[in-house]
DNA sequence: TGTACATCAGTGAACGCGCGTTCACTGATGTAC
DNA sequence: TGTACATCAGTGAACGCGCGTTCACTGATGTAC
């Protein structure tokens, strides 16, 4: 598209390349993962030369950032508007609303969301730092609101289980394993995970 | 390691190349994921000529549906150890120590299982198919012994909720998110994602 | 036990290719006056 | 409004490198007799 763009138009400037590119990214990402593509063909899809890119973010490691950064960014404001939807319910509905908010956003940015939970692809700058802890922040203080309503428990322990629940099924869904559920039925899954603990 | 044998004897048959192969991959794909590496970089570390694991396994996707298989067929093996090992407990109760099985399993064969669960990788083959639907077969008939034993339920959305409960606290501990706790912390994170519902 | 021969495992040189990176450049944009 | 100039965005040729693949080969093994 973007190459469609520029050869329609002729352009010498892209206009907005650094959007171009992680968009293509996020594309190639979610079709084949982290690795298998080159920086030349981000830069054949995005319809510019081949060290275009590299003028922008620098190294492969530099995209993979802005893209993990990005993808907090966008999963931090999911979260937020799932805790205005949900205001004024029990904290245990607004736990779980978070947890649909969660897996909502893994199917919408599949590219974002394979990058931003693998550690190993680059080195974290300030702004992915920040963002990323502010996001976990809202997903540990909402397992705190359902302790603390409940009375009993460990916020960490509900937090990191809670967590493993939804990425666990995001990953599984997003590989094909498990068949992708209308969400009345996501919910029901999320919400069965318990009948373990009731037969122990 | 194998290199050592080999520059030590100085052996020209290397005496099971296949499963020095293998072991390479396997620790490659633990520390660098399943792309980041080549066929000639696994020659170097197992000390052999850069066209010797072609002879063996084809090309790269040979080599890993290869290690997926073996490593499901581990998965299976240590799912049939669990099983003996509870025998004669609550269906819950060996729910759960299949559960444990899994997070052993992922933590002690991380290359293994980084292949075994992403698609696309490689084109299934009869003993990659057939190895892998007997191994969720377990998983799948212990959460029907779960749902029969507590009377209510449905053993479908239990064996996604459980599998994707072990696979994202898999998934998630290995890319350093969250600390590796012991066995009987583990055991008390299974179960206390069961709060949720209790709320609601 | 010895010999001949087929088969298999692994070698190493050669190839073409796509890659990341560099760098002098050109085109476009924005700002000062 | 026009002009000059600095800055930025993107180009394209060139480079060296590691890659997968091919192929004629050599060393080792196993089996028949």
């Amino acid at each position: 598209m973007a190459r469609l763009d520029r050869v329609a138009t002729g352009r010498y400037h892209h206009g907005d390349l650094p959007r171009a590119v992680l968009d293509v990214t996020a594309d190639l990402v979610a079709e084949s993962g982290p690795f298998s593509w080159s920086l030349r063909e981000i830069a054949r899809r995005a319809g510019v030369s081949h060290a275009a890119p590299a003028h922008h973010f620098g190294d492969k490691a530099g995209l993979l950032r802005t893209l993990a950064t990005e993808g907090f960014e966008l999963l931090d404001a999911a979260f937020a508007a799932a805790e205005v939807d949900a205001a004024g319910r029990s904290a245990a509905e607004r736990h779980l609303a978070q947890g649909m908010a969660y897996l909502a956003f893994a199917r919408e940015h599949p590219g974002h969301y394979d990058v931003m939970f693998r550690r190993g692809l680059f080195e974290p700058d300030d702004a992915y730092l920040e963002v990323a802890a502010r996001t976990f922040v809202r997903l540990v203080e909402s397992a705190e609101r359902v302790v603390a309503e409940a009375g009993a428990g460990d916020a960490d322990d509900l937090a990191v289980a809670s967590w493993a629940l939804v990425h666990g099924l995001a990953g599984l869904t997003a590989e094909g394993f498990v068949e992708p559920v209308d969400d009345a039925d996501l919910e029901r899954r999320l919400l069965w995970a318990c009948l373990l603990p009731a037969g122990s």
